[in-house]
DNA sequence: TTGTATGCGTTATCAT
DNA sequence: ATGATAACGCATACAA
């Protein structure tokens, strides 16, 4: 049989009426036990798999879009594999474009999801204004790990995290808490929420925040790490009156500046402390020993796919588009320790 | 509006017939250019999208279905990177499905894509003889870096991969060159290639393959490094006739042994060489250096969308299904130095 | 060149 | 409880 078989071979296979292969497929308890059996048969023997883009004519679609810049950022790949493991659970699949970083790209790929007629889109990367546009009112919208203004955005507390690696460097002593975001793509609402949750750290820790001690400069988004950023981070480093301890605006920033500092011969956490962002997988590796702020990547995926699938106030109790932020976790290694004592 | 526009609005919004805004969809030259103006016109106006799964009724789909165990696993991530993006740009999208270790769960996702009717589905990783069977001969199936008997296989040249690696070691001057690939999960058609390169290339360097430089023991299939691989790894390790250079079948297992070798106190190159395989993201970090041998991610995301989308032929010359094997390529970094001189 | 009619595989409505 | 029939949105063969 060259295509594959339909609901009428099925049917007349099993000597009913397609109505009745409906029914016993949208599991309906109206039908007879004995008719159920010889369709269910009739099915098992002929093979037949019901044609998804048929059904989506009349019911709506099972497939969820997800939305990512770069799979090859750690952070997005893991939640990416949580956010498909649970919309399978919930007999959903799910249809993945990356974006990379060119805008008109991004807008092509997204046109691509409408198209389909995804039941919902999540965004595990900022769009940009052109692509949001073409996703129209119809089609649900969730951001997960970004925040988008008027949009139901799923998150962690960028802030608390923040706030909870500078406390924990206070704590070990550390005065001169520095903060590093510089270049490597993430949302910028992202970088200035977990900025804040620096401030904020400071502050309560008693400790003032230097300009000396930031390097933030925002280079292209959605990129690679550039060629100079370690030549960027050196110098930063390198400086006479560096900080003790480091803030990574996120797991990916640490390890780049790890190579900086080994570059340097500033060892780490001896002579400089830092925590990262995200907990990626690599981070715990012993070569890595990043102590870092964890997310609650399950919770995330789960919500953002409960939120896609039923709809914002299924997550958010009251008038969405609310945000719901998860509490971060801070996970201790040994890229932390002891600030220097004065010399 | 509530509902999106169909091809019935544009053509009355147009003032033309639904035959014609299909026409100018389709690119037929036909159409006169001041309908076609007024259709373009018209799609835009209203914001227009014509609905795949309609288009897929009556045209071939041009989904593609990619099956991967583990998004985690970098080399995938990597690769399903390339292979999304040399897919847009051949205009099709990317239905993901991550089946982790169960079996039964790959089942279930692989059907998902069937009823789908994907144009193709690519293999990232091995599925098990009952998903296999799901998917029927009308649907394209292309493995990527994998080996499947009977079908079409585009991969790296695993043997020639490894030999290159002990080729490497060899003329370093290392003597006792062990393999390790236990317990991580990968096909074991890849794994028996890239063992059956490192034995190939043991006889070219005239060295011999002792029993106790192996670690090979196939732990379960498709799985995170189990919790006792590192004591694994450190009894290995920890032996008195120890091999001085390790071949590892992939960069993950090499990450482990350096876990290993660190906890025991083996410094890496200096007392232990090490080579991996796939040339992951982070095998380029500072303090992981590892020489490696790297796969052409772009040119097997290429042929492998090529083949998905044209047929086998149109990447394999003669008859289909012959796989196809691209050279590797070494790497060298710091994990490799001179054998240690005889004590 | 443009319009009309039909089919694609499925679900949903409505008689029976 | 079951079956006939009308959508669903689009492409295509054919008629005008």
């Amino acid at each position: 049989m060259r295509r594959p078989p339909t609901i009428i071979d099925v049917a007349s296979y099993a000597g009913v009426s397609k109505s009745s292969v409906s029914n016993v497929l949208q599991g309906k308890r109206t039908v007879d036990e004995t008719i159920r059996k010889r369709v269910l048969d009739a099915i098992d023997e002929l093979g037949y798999r019901p044609n998804a883009g048929a059904r989506y004519m009349r019911q709506r679609s099972k497939v969820l879009g997800v939305v990512v810049d770069d799979l090859t950022n750690p952070f997005h790949a893991e939640l990416a594999t949580y956010i498909e493991a649970y919309a399978a659970k919930r007999m959903h699949s799910i249809l993945l474009v990356v974006t990379g970083s060119q805008l008109e790209h991004q807008s092509s790929r997204v046109r691509s999801l409408v198209e389909h007629r995804v039941a919902a889109m999540m965004f595990l990367s900022a769009p940009g204004k052109k692509a949001l546009e073409l996703v129209g009112p119809e089609i649900r919208k969730v951001f997960v790990g970004i925040r988008m203004a008027k949009e139901l955005s799923i998150a962690v507390d960028d802030s608390a995290g923040t706030s909870l690696a500078v406390e924990h460097l206070a704590a070990l002593g550390h005065k001169k808490i520095g903060f590093v975001s510089a270049m490597l793509g993430n949302d910028p609402n992202v970088e200035a929420a977990r900025f804040k949750g620096y401030q904020h750290g400071m502050r309560v820790a008693g400790l003032g925040v230097e300009e000396a001690h930031l390097l933030r400069e925002v280079g292209a988004r959605n990129s690679e790490p550039s060629p100079n950023y370690q030549e960027i981070l050196k110098q930063f480093l390198g400086r006479r009156n560096r900080p003790t301890a480091l803030v990574a605006a996120l797991d990916r920033v640490a390890l780049e500046i790890i190579s900086a500092a080994d570059a340097l011969g500033i060892r780490i956490p001896e002579s400089l402390s830092l925590v990262g962002f995200d907990d990626i997988t690599i981070a715990s590796h012993s070569r890595i020993a990043l102590t870092t702020i964890a997310q609650p990547m399950k919770d995330l995926a789960r919500l953002v796919v409960d939120a896609a699938i039923d709809g914002p106030s299924a997550v958010a109790g009251g008038k969405p588009p609310a945000s719901i932020f998860l509490p971060p976790r801070l996970v201790v290694r040994r890229s932390t320790a002891q600030a220097p004592t004065k010399r």
